[in-house]
RNA sequence: GGAGGCAUAGCUCAGCCGGUUAGAGCGCUCGCUUCACAUGCGAGAGGUCAUGGGUUCGAGUCCCUUUGCCUCCACCA
């Protein structure tokens, strides 16, 4: 036992806090088979990221999940790793070299890598760190990283499983092109954003000069690569015209009218140029008319040296250009303004260019079925559910997903090609292929690597050891629980899904927590270029984790963004101030150093005991439904209100050196003994910090350990309820409420104590508590007796007591009888709404019974209640 | 174009399977150095639960309509 400062620091306690559950290896999983699994794989952040409130909101929910688990006596796993982020790191280091004036190529491949490999060791660490002072209890000594030599190995492994039951191909397809980034990204990778630009009424001319076909664009640019101008079969305008060629301006090139249903005869002129090379439908069109694809550019986005007069300028340059260059040739009917969406690259915003080029796809039909099935039957939960038909969507509407990237940083595509190209052999390989089986001259590997979702959607396995059958695997797999934000079910979610059944035979998870963002006080969405991002280390060091994580799970429900404000993060760190003052308080006069439940308890030491039992209920039961904010609520309203504005109030007559009996000052300590140990074990997973430094503080129940967080999680117990019991305090208490609240109307001071005069048929509760009774309604003498004599006196009436204040020249009598008039008005209106209630045979018949007996119950209340103002009445 | 969400006190939000007189934090008003806490204590003001309809004995809660705001997906050149 030591003493307390007054006011809790949790700077001075947690990284020592930290450090102990640490060397006591308390975040270690074991393989235990007497025990059920429960696991969570972390969402692993990049690795060049920083701590920001999305984490901290991610990895508080799945620390009060794995911390509630492991106290219900769970083998808890929660596996902590780092993604390599292929693109965002790459493109964080070709910055950092470029500021030194070093570029890929002039390092190369093995020293770029060399670079990222230190950089990942510099940064790395970084994120890991700030989950620890996050308080997060993973299980350290099972860190992993996607791109360590297990996870490099489940890459693999995939890779050549898919590739050899044909799901995954190579292939020349139009793919997103990031001119930025200098890779492909996946149709996932594309954000579009709605930009103003022009449409261009163009016209080219007919081959044999019977006129000119009018079509529009947003992007003139193309025109370089058309290879056909289109129109609708059914579209009676064209139909002559269907078979005829133009001459494309400004490169002269022949080019047919072609029909095809792609084209809308209501949009535009009904007539669109076909560039196969640069738009997708395009593609596809070109695809069934056997048109030419022209790429008219350079990986870089610039015109290719193939049209001299624009070679060399950017896509927008050479829009002007061309612009202007058909104007002046008289091909430029009209321009009008046009807002459209546009692809960008979700990483650097940079404008998508669609590109043709061979790229690797995984073919995803046969994948995704299993996985629609796995949550259409209910194997795989979302929480809320609603994001289910998000998923749903997704997959039923899924295309082929381009894998590989143009980009050095992850795991390499282990295809290897013959470099001569006239044998043209490619083999996929685990081991390194040198030599050609075909040929014999040597082969060289796939240059590219792998999208990092690629690895990331073997994380729930590839962590526990797979393909390797491990200890861990076949423990801890399938795991628990996903915990996640919305914004990532398509990237990550989904692909987890389908990879795991695919490669494991098994969903990777049960449930699939989602969460919402964390936006600033004004409800923008935190970003680095708006600059409203609030770090969540700046708010740990001045208030607290646990008030960051309090505030960060209170009034937060699944699927729902949030916003947040420090006057929150302030009632967080107030209630943890209030839990350990409650604590300081009761440690003063606890001396003892275990606790154990009293055979004898007073009306309150029930009454408590009963509010703990349901809150008990309340909280296991919400955090099983993952209702973890009501669960945090719950807990926040019964230490404030019930422990502290009440249950401590009560005690205090007992608990202190005036109490001449000491058999209730001994109960009264080892029930707030109880009930602390109690609540603290109940708000751990919450408030992991405070919570353990306050248990090494307070006396123990017999047989609890050392350390809080190894402890069982407080369970519902029926020998602590006492409905009766609660009930009768709860008139006591109202009758508390109401004394102050009148003496409050009439101005009383506080200071001014009275005598209080009670007429009840349950005396006993009340004599029980007439000290503190005494002190909560500022009475200086409590008489169990009405009050005597022709004396002006203020009334209180509950429907178990009547209580006369004698308040001489403060009380009006007339202005009483007005009062008690009003409130015997109150009460028969509220007894004629419940008899209206009653007396409606549809009521009666088919609501519950309990709802019934419990509108008869405060019926009967009200009618003592409304007894008693009678009959005070009738006395004044 | 398709799908989803939100709308509850001045502000930010809870409200689970429909069941008292709809809650919390912050803010506001009044009063308190009451021997744990002013990061506090006591009392209070403040809500037609967006709109219109429906289902039901009973609707903030379920269904439909309208309005406003937001998000995701699609990408008609």
């Amino acid at each position: 036992m030591q003493n307390l400062e007054k006011n809790y620091d949790p700077s001075l306690i947690e990284d020592k806090i930290y450090k102990m559950w640490n060397e006591n290896e308390c975040f270690k999983a074991h393989v235990d088979p007497e025990k059920e699994p429960y696991t969570i794989v972390i969402p692993p952040p990049n690795i060049t990221g920083q701590l920001h409130m999305g984490h901290a909101l991610d990895n508080t929910l799945q620390d009060i999940l794995i911390r509630y688990k492991r106290m219900c006596g769970y083998a808890t796993l929660w596996l902590p790793g780092t993604d390599h982020a292929s693109i965002a790191t790459e493109a964080k280091i070709v910055e950092a070299m470029r500021k030194e004036g070093v570029s890929k190529d002039d390092i190369g491949r093995d020293g770029f890598l060399e670079r990222a490999w230190a950089w990942k060791e510099t940064y790395g660490g970084r994120i890991i760190e700030q989950l620890k002072k996050l308080g997060s209890s993973c299980d350290w000594s099972r860190e992993r990283f996607t791109l360590d030599e297990g996870c490099s190995k489940a890459v693999q492994d995939v890779f050549m499983h898919l590739y050899e039951k044909g799901l995954i191909y190579r292939g020349e397809r139009i793919i997103n092109w990031c001119p930025h980034c200098l890779t492909s990204i996946s149709d996932a990778e594309v954000e579009f954003e709605e930009q103003n630009g022009h449409f261009w009424h163009l016209r080219y001319p007919f081959e044999d000069g019977s006129g000119y076909l009018e079509l529009a664009t947003t992007r003139p640019e193309t025109l370089l690569g058309d290879t056909a101008v289109a129109v609708n079969p059914k579209d009676e305008r064209y139909e002559d015209m269907v078979g005829k060629y133009l001459i494309l301006p400004l490169v002269g090139r022949r080019i047919p009218v072609i029909a095809d249903d792609y084209v809308e005869q209501e949009f535009g002129t009904g007539v669109v140029k076909i560039t196969p090379a640069h738009d997708p439908n395009d593609f596809e069109v070109g695809a069934r008319h056997n048109l030419e694809v022209i790429n008219v550019m350079t990986d870089d986005a610039k015109i290719t040296a193939d049209y001299p007069k624009y070679a060399g300028m950017d896509r927008y340059e050479a829009r002007k250009a061309i612009v202007a260059d058909l104007e002046e040739g008289g091909f430029l009917v009209r321009v009008e303004d046009y807002a459209h969406n546009v692809g960008t690259c979700y990483r650097c915003g940079t404008t998508v260019e669609p590109r043709v080029s061979k790229q690797w796809f995984v073919a995803m039909e046969t994948l995704a079925k299993p996985a629609i099935e796995a949550v259409r039957t209910g194997d795989i939960k979302f929480i809320p559910e609603r994001f289910e038909k998000n998923y749903f969507h997704w997959m039923e509407n899924i295309r082929d997903w381009c894998i590989s990237r143009q980009l050095w940083w992850g795991h390499r595509i282990p295809a290897y090609y013959c470099d001569d190209p006239d044998c043209g052999e490619m083999v996929v390989s685990r081991e390194p292929v040198t030599i050609c089986p075909k040929c014999g001259k040597p082969m060289h590997q796939d240059p590219d690597t792998l999208d990092t979702w690629f690895s990331s959607a073997l994380w729930p396995f590839s962590t526990l050891g797979w393909p390797e059958d491990t200890e861990d695997l076949k423990y801890f797999y399938p795991t628990s629980i996903l915990v996640t934000g919305y914004d990532i079910i398509t990237f990550w979610v989904s692909r987890m899904i389908f990879s795991g059944l695919e490669y494991t035979g098994k969903s990777p998870f049960k449930n699939v927590l989602i969460h919402g963002l964390v936006r600033d006080a004004q409800g923008r969405k935190m970003s680095k270029s708006l600059g409203n991002g609030i770090d969540p280390l700046e708010i740990i060091r001045d208030y607290g984790a646990d008030a960051l994580r309090f505030t960060l799970v209170t009034g937060n429900s699944p699927g729902n963004d949030m916003r947040f404000s420090n006057e929150g993060v302030e009632a967080s760190r107030n209630f943890a101030n209030k839990l350990w003052n409650a604590t300081r308080f009761a440690l003063t006069y606890l001396t003892r150093d275990e606790v154990e439940l009293p055979a004898v308890l007073q009306p309150e030491d029930k009454w408590i005991l009963h509010k703990l039992n349901g809150v008990i209920a309340d909280v296991r039961d919400n955090l099983e439904k993952f209702e973890l904010g009501i669960a945090a609520q719950k807990l926040y309203d019964f230490v404030w209100d019930d422990l502290c504005d009440w249950y401590i109030e009560l005690i205090k007559p007992r608990l202190f050196e005036t109490n001449p009996d000491e058999s209730t000052r001994a109960s009264a300590q080892n029930v707030i003994g109880y009930v602390l140990v109690r609540t603290i074990e109940l708000l751990h997973p919450f408030m992991p910090f405070i919570t353990e430094e306050l248990y090494h503080s307070v006396p123990h129940i017999k047989g609890m350990g050392d350390i809080l967080m190894m402890q069982e999680y407080p369970a519902y117990s029926a020998d602590l309820e006492f409905p009766a019991e609660a009930e009768q305090m709860g008139y006591l208490m109202d009758l508390i409420k109401q004394v102050r609240q009148l003496r409050q109307k009439m101005g009383v001071p506080f200071s001014r104590k009275t005598n209080l005069y009670l007429v009840t048929e349950h005396p006993d509760t009340y004599r029980a508590g007439v000290e503190y009774i005494k002190r909560l309604a500022s009475a200086t003498d409590l008489f169990f007796e009405p009050l005597a004599g022709d004396v002006n006196a203020a009334t209180v009436v509950t429907s178990d007591a009547k209580v006369f204040i004698p308040l001489g020249e403060l009380v009006d009598i007339e202005k009483e009888k007005a009062r008690l008039e009003k409130e015997k008005a109150k009460l028969l209106s509220e007894i004629a709404r419940i008899d209206g209630k009653l007396n409606n045979p549809g009521f009666v018949s088919k609501a519950p019974e309990k709802v019934v007996n419990d509108e008869r119950a405060k019926r009967e209340a009200l009618a003592r209640q409304l007894a008693n103002v009678e009959d005070v009445y009738s006395k004044l």
